[in-house]
Parts: structure tokens; sequence; C-alpha cells
DNA sequence: TATGAATGAGCATTCATTCAT
DNA sequence: TATGAATGAATGCTCATTCAT
């Protein structure tokens, strides 16, 4: 009878807008910005394209929610702080950090990321976070280049130039064929981390 | 004015589907079969949409004898063949081949193949296409890992697997930003061919 | 808490749908029946989408139901009434009625039902409505008109269709700029008049 | 066989655009801007929407250029140039163009203008046409009722003023039922007209 | 009674494709 | 051969209406 109380209704809100935007990142990871259509999104939500439009204003709106959300409450942010707590080699972090990320899913917002770079006119606010989310990464991994360098695993040479061409290489192979990269993923990870380690 | 004989228009003909080929190639690698409009291929090529269709049934048969096309033609065809004449060692082989297919416009086949792969459903002549484009590369390159192999250049290991992940390192590169690339591409390349090369 | 009894209960009702149809005078008036919005309608009268639809079966209802009532209730009628008791001479009463009338918020059944006129397929209950509105003012007015003629203040002619143009007059100003009418109201009045007036 | 030359494809441009703005002028009059769908325009003009967008980027666009070139057009302007040289009285002159302007069709950009007055946010370059619409009735009118003044034909007092009350009355009565106003036209314009005459 | 979550029909706009010239 | 006029299917978004709580 009475109508449900604040608590509950926000409750609905929030159980309904992260089921969107978890659709929301793997529909535009699978297909990019341009190519992903509202309905592809509610239909992976299992919910109406009009029920995405009651709690996002736009398809815009939807991409920079879900991109800011899925930063904070990305797996991989919380695999770099773990990683960086253990006592791993830098080189053997780099491997972990990379297996991980080649595993369906946990690329999402990468992928993504990286269709945007290729879009010309991005609104700033997402500019701003796809400037921001690249950031993210190098904090965190170029310290680990830097040790690496020190301890002689890594190869010598400007390490913000060797993370950038590092993690160019990785994003290409994200956006490709992942299920290609999960099988036998340990020995070609290894193979991939040639290109930095001194052997 | 006389009318244009048999040879003459066949001639046109020729040089037009050519010119709409090459543009198309272009266009299409550049922003993705999807997303490629008919209109921009016809602007890039400098002639009306309507002609397009003149010469083609739909925007899918544009991008299969395109591809057929490029394939047959390609520069890479050639600089493969080339490069398989010379004295370079098969490390040096790859290096220069991998500098040249990340020259702009050297890679367009290769992004198509890539964007492509991403499709669901593609009509299957096209899968073909992109299938066998593989073997191609595959055919030349295969030779190149083997006998590096054998003289000690490159890993060991399953020589059609190292390749598969070169190759796979590569279209992710190329779909990704070659100008990035291009800045001093020589070094980078290095890098990169450190993945394969014993040292 | 005791659960409220039925005349509570209905007292609710009642003062409830008072309220949502006060505020849809006005947003109906201001807006136009097409453009105004159930959710404009809500949002004047302070109360949620969802109650407007608990208290009437459409939004066609609301407007019907809101009209009748307005009608009934009008401040405009009982000026009317008032104003036939006062000693006024007929001109002066029908200067002090359209004075009246153009004060914001007299004129909002006035405007609805001119924005109805303009629209094609009025169910039928409504279109009742809204003739029957013209006749209320005609009832009231036309002996203003006659008498006006007899005693010579008012024109000549068929009593009838003067009221009409004249009323046409009213109520396209009143779909208008209201703002503009009431700067100076009583100079703006006197000119409208001067369309009737023998002087 | 050959293509049309470009004399040929701009007169069916010219033509197909003019058939479209008529249309749109005559259904924005109708129904107002909001309410006008590109389907309406379309449908009127015996044209697909599609082709209405072949010619304009946007409904805004329709409007605009609709605007721009009926008043550039309109018989309206010509009628006020044409009455300038006649030898009428200024209130036969008057008289003359409201009996022209309540014509089914003479109206259809005063009763545009009207409807796009009370819109709120106007794209700048069509509030500018609105405004200056305005000042070009101003432009021609205003000596007409200066004059009247002068003879003694028309009532005293400022005469900006005196004029904006006029139009505001027939802007009012055009957006109205101008069939109403077209029976029996010249009575009911004699006494629209008693309003600003001395007699 | 009261809320707002949820749905789907409808309209603006884009673009592949057809066709008259 | 070559052009661009013309069509209509598809997609983003809005809003009336329904319904669970």
């Amino acid at each position: 009878m009475a109508p449900l109380n604040e608590d509950q209704l926000k409750d609905i809100r929030d159980e309904r807008k992260k089921q969107i935007m978890i659709a929301a990142l793997k529909v535009f990871a699978e297909n990019g910005v341009k190519l992903t259509k509202i309905g592809m999104i509610a239909k992976e939500a299992g919910v109406s394209h009009g029920l995405v439009y009651h709690y996002f204003s736009s398809k815009e709106e939807v991409l920079f929610e879900s991109l800011e959300w899925g930063m904070e409450v990305a797996d991989t942010k919380k695999k770099l702080d773990e990683l960086g707590k253990t006592i791993l080699s830098p080189l053997d972090k780099l491997k972990s950090f990379v297996t991980f990320g080649l595993k369906e899913g946990n690329s999402d917002i990468f992928r993504i990321i990286q269709h945007l770079g290729k879009s010309d006119k991005l609104p700033e606010h997402i500019q701003d976070l796809v400037l921001n989310s690249g950031e993210i990464y190098i904090e965190s991994l170029l310290p680990w280049i830097i040790e690496g360098q020190k301890n002689g695993e890594i190869i010598q040479g400007d390490s913000r130039e060797i993370l950038e061409i590092f993690l160019n290489v990785i994003s290409g192979i994200m956006a490709d064929d992942l299920i290609f990269w999960n099988h036998n993923i340990d020995r070609k990870v290894d193979i991939l981390l040639r290109m930095l380690s001194t052997r």
C-alpha cells in the first residue's frame, strides 16, 4: 500500500544503474561506442531501452557514468594495488598484470578507452576521463619499469617511452582476439614480456 | 565527337573501379567497415555516391572486391617477395617488413581484416577472404621464422604459434596509433622484435 | 495511528483532485494541450506523475474534468454574475469584464478552449464542452449588447454577430501576450471597446 | 544517358525546395512549430520525409529558410508597397491591408512568427528573423497611422502604441479562426477598424 | 493514497540503395 | 558512364501510461 521508502527506492535505483552500467561496459568494449546502440545495452541488461533513459539522460551519459564508475570499481585497479604489495620482481608483476588484464571482462575499460582514443570530437568531460585513465596505469606501472631497470631485469632506455610502447602493444592486443590470448596464456605472456626483459 | 570505342570504355571502367577501390581501402581502414559510409568512399574517390553503385552492387560488394583486389596488388606482398630475395637475416627481414607495414597506407588491408574479425555475421565469401588473408602472410613469414630458429636468431618453440602471436601483436598495433609508432620507428621495432629474438 | 475514516479520505481525494485540476488549467493554458506533458502538471501541482493517473484515467480525462470543473467554479462566471447586478452601463460592464479577463489567471479556460478549437479530432465530450463554453459567455453577454444597442451606446446590427466578433478578438488577445495588455490596461481596453461603442 | 546538366538540376532543386517551403509555411502556421512533424510537411509537400532532409539539414533549418524565403517573397510585403502607392486614405489602406491579411494563406508568416514569439529558447538566427519581421510591418504601417492622425481619421495618442495594440489584435485574430473572419469580411473589418477610427 | 520504476509507441534524423535523366 | 534526386528502414530519445510496492 504505502509507497516504497527512500532506502528501498535507492537500492532499486542503484541496482538497476549498476546492472545497466555493467552491460554498457561490456557492449561498448565489444562494439565501440559509435556502433553500440542503446537497444544493445538495454538487451544485454535485460531492461527496456526506455528504462536506460530513465536512469541516464543520453547515450553519452551512459558512457561517461559507466566509465567513471567502472574505473572506480575496476578490478584492474585493485589488481595493481595488490600486485604492488607483493614481493614479486617487477617483471613478474608486469606478467601477472598482463595475464590478469587479458582475461575476458577485465579489459573492458581499457578497450573502450582505446575505441574512444580514435574518435575525433569527444565531449570534454569524456576526453578528461580518457586522458586521466591513461595516467592511472602509467602511475602504477612506471615505478615497476624503473625498478626493473635498476635491478637489470628490464632493458635500459627512457622508462616512460618503454612503458608507452608496452601499453600500446597491450591495448592493441586487448582490442583484438582475447580468446586467442587466453589459450596457453602464460606461454604467450612470457613471449610478450621478452620485449622488455633483458633475460 | 566520336563515341568511345569498347576498349576505351573498358579502360575507363577499370580506372574508375580502381580509383574507388583505393579510396575504399583507405576509408575502410581508417573507420572500420560499419562506420564507413558510402558517401565517404565516394568523396575520397572524387566521384558521386551514385557511381559507386554503378560499379558495385552494394557496400558489401565494394568491401569484398576491394579487399580481393587489394590483396592481389598489395605492396605488402611485393615487399614480402622483395625481402625474400635479399640476403638479410630472417630477423632483419621481419624487422624490415614490420617497419614497412607500419608506414601509413601500407597496413590498410591488415587493418580492415582486423576490423572484420570483430564482426559477427560476415557473409561467407568475405569470411573466406579474411581467413585466406591470414594465410598469405603466414606462407611468406613462416619460412623466415623457421630459418631464424635454425640459425639461432629466433626463439625455439612451435613456429606457427610464435608467428601467430607475432601477427596478433602486429595487427593490434596497426589498428592503433600509427603516428605513435612512426616516431622513432627503428627503436620501437627493435623492441618489438625482442619478443622473438634470442638476443 | 488510526486509519483515516471515509470522510477524511474523501476530503483528501477532493483536495488532491482540485489541486491537480488547478495546476492543469494553468499549464494547459500556458502551453496548449498537446504540448503539456503530464509531468508538467504533476510538477506544478507538487505531486508525482503517478498520482495524476490515480485520479484521472488519462491526459484527456484531466483536460475534460479540469475544464468542466473550471467552468463551474470559474471566477469569470462569478464576475459576470456580479457585474450583472451592478448599475454600470452595458458598455462599462463589457469594459470591466474584459479588464478582469485579461488579468493573468482569469483567462485560463478561455485560452484552453481556444487552443482546443484548433485541434482536429477532439473527442466528442470535449467538443461539447468547448461549444458549450462559448454559449455560457454568450448567454451573459448578449443581453448587455442588446441593452447597449437599445440605449444607443453600442453600434447597431445583428447583436449576436457583433458579440461573436468581439469574443473572437478577445480570445485572440488572450492567447497572446497578456503582459503587453496589462500595461496601461485601461487605455488599451478603451481602445478595444471603441470597436463596439457609438461614442 | 548523360546526367542532367547543371541548370536542369538547379531547377529541380529550386522547385523542390520551394515546394517544401510552401508546405512548411502552411503546416507550421496551422500547428505551430513544435507540433509540426517533419512527416506532416513531407506529406503536405507530397514528398518523402527523407527528401526533406536532402534539402534541409534539420527541422530548424526548414523553419529558418522557409521563413526567410517567405518573408522575401511574401505577398504581404508586395501588398504593403502596392497600397502605399494608392491614393486611398490611411484608414482605407489599413482596412485593405487587414482584409488582405485575413485571407487564408496570406497570414502564414504572421502566424508562425506569433507561435515563435511564445517559445522560450529560439536559436539566435531565428530570434533575429522574428524581431526583424515585426519591424517590417511597423515600418510600413506607422506612417499610415501618423498620417491618419494628422488628417483626423485616426484617434490621437502615441502612434507607435496605437499601432502595437492594433497589430496585437490582428495577430491574435490571425492565430484564430480565419474561416469565421472571411464570412462577411468587409463588415467585420469595418468593425475592427472602429478601434482606431475617429468615426 | 502515493511513488517512481518500467514499458513501448512515436518522431527527428541518418544512410544504404534505387532510379530517372 | 555519371549524377544526384528520391525513398524508407533503422536508431536515439521523449513521454503517456501501467504497475509493483
